[in-house]
DNA sequence: CTGAAAGCGCTTACAG
DNA sequence: CTGAAAGCGCTTACAG
């Protein structure tokens, strides 16, 4: 004697089940599926609800983009999940795809430009949303998929070709609210550390931090900065803090331009026996949650990543309705430690 | 006057273009682009080969994974990204299924066994290849698609339902070896921390860690743990490690079953002006690659999660050639700090 | 060795 | 208000 088969395991219903089972076309039933039941008598379309909540049928995603040539997948293009801060914007965006009905592709393309071109092809060919690009590299296929007009929201750092549509804070201000907050703390030389690869954002917030220190008084020249190249982080504040005191003593104070640079610099920091904040106080940018359970030396400003997600959907919303590309500039937090 | 459109903002080639080029039937075409050309002349394949490489031709996957009601779509469920250790999981299973050419559909189940069972349902319906779930919940959802078959790999923490393909450490001899190693820093007397809630590899590092003490002379009754409920490891940390010491002093030694739960506790030596490790020497799992920059106090028990991926990926071929299901015991490291 | 045809699940003019 | 039909891009018996 067979068992008989649980509900649960019946194939799932496709649109035809549904339209024999209620006798109608399967025409019919996508309109009502679709709501464009503008023009479906109200019988029939109780009806077939009725068939539908029965059968529990969902409308088939692989069958819909090929005939829609378009799908509900997002794909997010990310450097690296490695930085909390990346992993932040990870989480939050994934959340609010799948608030707004979408899921989403995670392609790690560890900053290289082949990696990104292949999935940018590949992604192409799923049909995708659209694009969210984490920290995007200039390439070919970033050009291409650009031109065509695909759907591409840049966060954190800017389009490499220039203008699209963007989330992230505004890092020139954060720089500037550093210089002020070493400032007050009575740091009148304040150093800076930085990448020196694929930066505009970091970039920007150095320039921002000398910009103000500038205006505040202190001679261009008097701001000691180092920025070596690399794409690990920690490695490039390790490596950075050891070239600036290599020419000198350490800093007072230290602008880090992103919480990774900053461990890295407290690394070194603390082989070299000075303390951190008394001896040299750091300050970083991003606000990683970790810190305050094992880096409560650190200064950070803090960035609200758990919101990006919300405004990179606002932003796909804005470009599928066709308006023009603009920036979303995410207030920041003040200096927490 | 109009430009001219540039080559690759050419719509992509499809079989048909691919077919009608070459002069023979899509049929033809499709064979050899899927090597079922056993039957196929020489001449056809070259002419074939030729328009393909000349037109870019990629497979479409839509239409593809329509028909072969199967697509090469992996879906991840995982608990947290926030957690160091899930987003190294992530990463290297993104990079594994890469390089065998899938693509991984990102679903953050935020631990909730609704939402698994949601995301269960829409990659059912996007004919995933394959589910990779780390930190699985038992639900109905899961259920069903076991009994279904689907191919599913449990990640770090074991199928609630028993069972199934496996790529973790050897928890319990993970907790051993955390035992031997407070042991022989003489600290005779260590105590446990661990989180209460679907830690099946968590609980079962700190079976390992006591079953050892108790092999090795330490009396049961004399071994304190603190188990606090909660989804965050860092205030799972913290708040067991508050328990522990409210009914007594701090011991000389902690286990701290996950790297998290080792940074909530030593928030709460800090704050008690208890020095790690000089005071209380503090043992945890993961290896998390901060450690080595920010946490040099934590002696860390290393799980090499960037070769969890390839074994993700070597248990869904085996599901996928209809291989019984398994369980890989990934070798963990020494302790390091 | 190769092609015509059916069909995967859906949408959407078009006709009625 | 509703349905038959074509077609999105592909695969695979089936026939020849």
């Amino acid at each position: 004697m067979r068992a008989r088969p649980v509900q649960s395991m019946e194939p799932t219903a496709s649109l035809a089940t549904v339209a024999a089972d209620a006798g109608v076309s399967v025409a019919t039933v996508s309109r009502i599926v679709n709501g464009k039941n503008g023009r479906a008598s109200a019988e029939t379309v109780a009806r077939v609800e009725e068939v539908i909540a029965r059968l529990g049928y969902r409308p088939n995603p692989v069958g819909r983009a090929l005939k829609r040539r378009a799908s509900r997948v997002v794909a997010m293009l990310s450097p690296n999940l490695d930085n909390p801060a990346m992993a932040a914007i990870a989480v939050s965006t994934e959340a609010a795809l799948r608030d707004a009905g979408y899921v989403m592709i995670l392609c790690d393309t560890h900053d290289r430009a082949e990696l990104q071109d292949d999935y940018l092809r590949a992604m192409r060919g799923q049909y995708v949303a659209g694009y969210v690009m984490v920290g995007a590299l200039r390439s070919r296929g970033l050009e291409e998929a650009i031109g065509r007009g695909d759907p591409m929201v840049f966060v954190a750092r800017h389009n490499p070709l220039g203008g699209g549509a963007y989330v992230g804070i505004d890092n020139r201000a954060a720089g500037a609210d550093a210089a002020d907050f070493l400032l007050a703390q009575g740091i009148d030389r304040p150093a800076v550390l930085m990448a020196a690869q694929n930066a505009s954002s970091t970039a920007e917030r150095a320039e921002g931090f000398i910009a103000r220190l500038v205006a505040r008084g202190v001679p261009d020249e008097a701001i000691r900065r180092a920025s070596v190249p690399g794409l690990s982080h920690v490695e490039v504040g390790y490596a950075a803090a050891s070239s600036l005191v290599r020419e000198g003593d350490w800093p007072r104070g230290l602008f880090c331009v992103s919480d990774m640079i900053a461990y890295g610099a407290y690394r070194l920091a603390c082989e070299s026996g000075v303390r951190v904040p008394q001896d040299c106080m750091l300050v970083g940018v991003d606000g990683n949650a970790i810190n305050a359970w094992i880096a409560p030396w650190l200064t950070s400003i803090r960035v609200p990543y758990e919101n990006f997600g919300r405004h990179v959907v606002d932003q796909l919303r804005s470009l599928w309705g066709g308006a023009a590309t603009a920036e979303i500039r995410v207030p920041h937090g003040s200096l927490t430690s």
